[in-house]
DNA sequence: AGTGCTGGTCTCTTTTTGAGACTGCCACTC
DNA sequence: GAGTGGCAGTCTCAAAAAGAGACCAGCACT
């Protein structure tokens, strides 16, 4: 029983999600994942998930990005449509980001991940440990 | 209406998730989604779930990988606990990696985004060339 | 004796990340 | 009117990660 995945996608199916089918800059799941697997992305999504929030907000929620990270993850997220990024004029003017109906979308399906990630944490640190432990 | 996500998490929640509660090394979520983040990751697990392979057959299935990186991100996710080595002693010893049941398990979190990212890949290409027009 | 297959490792270069100093603007305080 | 601090960044430089490709040992076949 190789999972119920494995009726969902013949061998050409899966060769030609990961090869883009010949053309590698266009492979739908390596560009998204790409967008994803950046190191911040994906808690940037989880924040601005509950509302929305302005750059020094984001930093200080999340005390180890740096300022550059903060600006050009933002900035990524922004062109690949994920987040939206308002200026107000106020007097020291703020900027407020906030996602998209993409966005959201997107969170949709990256929230099963972390859900998994939350709830098999655990299997994951006992392997990696058991996994050290032999190699030592 | 923020979406149904947001009722799941309290703001609290969502710091606690992002931050590990402080400790940053272990959060589950960081911790999990690291380990998809890389660039190949995802693509040999997708790969892996159709069937076991070895290692030259997954070098032919991913042309673009270099043998380093496949060698180090087969290690990474064997030591996570996603894949199964085995090698058996064959007249030129072959290796055969194969998903293991957190494997598969974390792949049907991760199908959900690969779906996604087929379903709604055009939408993500359009936002961005959009954007890439407007700085233009 | 030469060729090719196996599954890698080693070294070198390029790219990506990270830390943190620096900017310009304004408001408030002394 | 000089100093302090918040805002949203940019810039530079060092460190870490990824990529390319040469190289390795062992065996089989020719």
């Amino acid at each position: 029983m190789d999972s119920k995945i494995v009726n969902l996608r013949s061998k050409m199916e899966v060769y030609k999600a990961i090869s883009g089918g010949g053309n590698f800059a266009n492979c739908p799941v390596r560009d998204v994942i790409q967008g994803v697997s950046g190191k911040w992305s994906s808690l940037l999504m989880m924040a601005l998930t509950e509302k929305p929030y302005r750059f020094g907000e984001l930093r200080r929620l999340v005390p180890d990005i740096s300022q550059r990270m903060l600006t050009q993850t933002l900035h990524d997220l922004q062109r690949d449509g994920y987040v939206h990024r308002e200026v107000f004029p106020t007097k020291p003017p703020s900027v407020e980001y906030s996602l998209t109906d993409l966005g959201h979308s997107m969170f949709g399906a990256l929230h099963q991940l972390i859900l998994w990630a939350e709830l098999n944490h655990d299997a994951v640190r006992d392997a990696r440990s058991g996994f050290d432990a032999m190699q030592a």
